[in-house]
DNA sequence: CTGTTAGCGCTTTCAC
DNA sequence: GTGAAAGCGCTAACAG
C-alpha cells in the first residue's frame, strides 16, 4: 500500500508538494518537479486514499442519489428509474464524482447517508412532499431535486414539463377524434408528477369541451394490476375510447391487461404513454407516447449540481425540459360520428 | 457537526467507551452506561463519520459492484443488469453495506476504486476473461464473481446453470417438433455466459440428431439491430423454425424485427428467451423463456461475500443456480412432418 | 469495565 | 517554490 508520504520520500520533496501536484494546484510547484512527481506516481501505482481525503477536506467526492421508494419493489424494475440512474451514474463518473445510490422511504436513512459520508451533493428523484420537511441536512449540502414539485426556497430543480406533456396528450387524442377519455396514474395521491400530468391533460381537454369524470381517473399504483378497477372503467356503457397513462410502463401493463380481457388496442381502446423508454417500441402495437430526454436531463442535473458545489453562494436554479410527441400505433383515429 | 468526542464529553466517558457502544462491542461496557450513551447519541442526532471510520480501520463499508461495460450504452438499459443491480443494492443496504456501482471497460478504474475506497469487498458481473488478469487488487479484497466463467484459483462464484438452461431450451424446442434451429447471442466472442448457453443448446440437440450450423449462430451484439444478418438467416431455403436467444431482451428485439419483416411469431418462427424478466410478459406473444431467480442470486452473492469479509481464511465457494422453463406463447408446436 | 495514546493518509495554514 | 506541523473523526492496542 503506497501512500502520499512514500511518494514524497521517493521524490525527495514534502507531502505538501505532492499533494499540490495531485490536486493540480496551479503555480505552487515548478513544472520540473510536477513532471518528476507525476512520473513517480505513475510508476508506483499510487492511488489516493479517498477516506483520508474526505476526512481532511470534510467533503467526499460522493454524490447521494436518492430515489423515492414505492413499496418494496426492486428499485430498477421501474425502467424509468433504471434509465435515469444509469445516466446519472455515467455523468457523475465523468465528472470525477461517485454515486451513492439510495432507495428508501425512510428519510432518516437519507440524513445518515448525507452526513455520514460527507457527501459533496445530493440528487433527489421523485421525492414525496411529505418527506421533504424531515430532511434537515438539505440546507448543508448542494442539492438538485428532480421529478417532484415543492416550494422549498433555495431548492434547485430540474424537471420535465409535465403539464405541457399532459396537454399535448389531450390535444393529440382529441385531435384524433377521442372524446371519452381516462387517465391512469402510478400513485396520484403522492406523486405530484402524476398530478401535474393529469392537470395538463384536463387543461388540454377543456377547449374540446371534454371533462374528465372522477371515475375516469384511476388513482392507485395497484391499478394496472387490479383488474377489478379497470373492469369498472372499461365495462361502462360509455367506456373511454382512449386512455392516457402517466408512464410507458403503466401503458404496457394496461395493454397486457386489456389484451387478456379481449379488448384490442387500438381498435377498441387507444392508449398513450409517457417517457418513451425502449419498451415503447416492443409492445404490440408500438406505443404512442411523450418523449422526455433522460440523458439530457441527467446531464443538466449533474452540471447544475457541480456548479453549486463549486460555488455555494449561487442562487437557486430551476429548469423545465420539454417533451415531444412520438407517434406510433397505439392510438386510432376515430371517424366523425 | 457533533462528533464522537462530543458524545464522550457529554456522557463524561472516554471516546473508547463511546466507540465500543457504537460498534456494539459486547461486554466491554456496562449495561447502564450503554443505555446512557445510546440516549445521548439519539438525542444529539450523532451520525458516525464514515471517512474517519474507514481511515482508522483501513476498510470501508463499501462494496464495489463492477459491471462489464459493453459499448457506451446506458448501463441500466439492459433490464437484466438493472434488475440484478437493484437486487444487490437492496441486499447490501440490508446488511449495512453501501454499494459503489461502477460500469466500465477500463480495469484501471476498477483498481483505483477498490484501492482508493478501501472497499470491504467486490462483486463482479459479466466480466470478460481478458480483463481479469489486469486486476491486481483482487487478491487483496474478498470478491464474488457472477455471470462469468474463469479459472482464477481462490475465486468465489455464483452463477446460473447456463449449460442446463441451453439444454432445456434444446429439449423443449425439439420436443415441440423443431429441427431447424438457430441461436442468437449478445456478444458470443467475449461473453462466456453466452458460450455456455450455446454449448448446452448444442448438447441438448444432439440426441435429436440436430446440429447447429455456423450460419445459425449469430454472434454479434449488433445482430438484432442488424437487419442484414438476420435476413440472411431468415430468408434461407431451410430457414430455422425456432430461434433460441441468450436473453429476453434479445428475443424481444428479434420479435420486433421479425414483425417488421412480416414474419409472425410463433406462426412462422418460434422464439425463446432467457431470464424471464418482466418484459417477457408484455411482448406479443408473451415469451417462452428460462427463468433465473435474480433476487435469490443477489441474496446468495451478498451472503457469500459477507461470509468471506468476516472470515478471510474461508476457502473459495462456487454455487450454480438452476433455471426453470416458463412456457408462454412464443413457441409453436410443429405437426409431425 | 474504562481511559490514554498513537496513529490511519491526506489537506492546509503558515513560515521560510 | 517548498516544507513543517497541526489536525480531520475514529479505532485499537495497551494499561489500569
Amino acid at each position: 500500500m503506497v501512500t502520499l508520504k512514500d511518494i514524497a520520500k521517493k521524490a525527495g520533496v514534502s507531502m505538501t508538494t505532492v499533494s499540490n501536484v495531485i490536486n493540480g494546484n496551479q503555480g505552487r510547484v515548478s513544472e520540473e518537479t510536477v513532471e518528476r512527481i507525476k512520473t513517480i506516481i505513475r510508476e508506483s501505482g499510487y492511488v489516493p486514499n479517498q477516506a483520508a481525503r474526505s476526512l481532511a477536506q470534510r467533503e467526499s467526492r460522493i454524490i447521494a442519489v436518492i430515489i423515492q421508494a414505492v413499496g418494496k419493489e426492486n428499485i430498477f424494475r421501474n425502467p424509468y428509474t433504471a434509465e435515469y440512474v444509469g445516466a446519472l451514474t455515467a455523468e457523475l463518473y465523468q465528472n470525477g464524482y461517485y454515486p451513492l445510490i439510495r432507495y428508501t422511504d425512510d428519510y432518516r436513512d437519507v440524513e445518515a447517508d448525507l452526513r455520514g459520508w460527507n457527501v459533496a451533493g445530493a440528487i433527489f428523484s421523485g421525492t414525496f412532499p411529505r418527506h421533504l420537511k424531515n430532511i434537515k441536512s438539505l440546507t448543508m449540502v448542494p442539492t438538485v431535486f428532480t421529478d417532484c414539485y415543492f416550494r422549498i426556497p433555495g431548492a434547485n430543480h430540474v424537471g420535465v414539463d409535465d403539464v405541457s406533456g399532459g396537454q399535448m396528450a389531450a390535444e393529440y387524442l382529441a385531435g384524433m377524434g377521442h372524446r371519452r377519455l381516462a387517465f391512469i396514474a402510478n400513485s396520484i395521491d403522492e406523486s405530484d408528477v402524476d398530478q401535474h400530468r393529469l392537470e395538463g391533460f384536463r387543461e388540454g381537454l377543456k377547449p374540446f369541451g371534454v371533462c374528465l369524470t372522477d371515475e375516469s381517473v384511476l388513482p392507485t399504483p395497484a391499478t394496472v394490476y387490479d383488474r377489478e378497477l379497470l373492469k369498472a372503467l372499461v365495462e361502462r356503457e360509455d367506456r373511454p375510447s382512449a386512455i392516457f397513462c402517466t408512464a410507458d410502463r403503466v401503458a404496457a401493463q394496461l395493454m397486457k391487461t386489456l389484451n387478456a380481457m379481449n379488448i384490442s388496442v387500438p381498435e377498441d381502446i387507444s392508449v398513450m404513454g409517457f417517457d418513451d423508454l425502449p419498451m415503447a417500441e416492443i409492445t404490440t402495437p408500438p406505443l404512442t407516447t411523450l418523449r422526455q430526454d433522460i440523458e439530457q436531463k441527467a446531464q443538466l442535473v449533474v452540471e447544475m449540481l457541480i456548479r453549486h458545489i463549486r460555488n455555494k453562494e449561487l442562487p437557486e436554479e430551476r429548469t423545465l425540459l420539454g417533451v415531444k410527441l412520438v407517434e406510433r400505433q397505439s392510438v386510432k383515429r376515430l371517424m366523425e360520428e
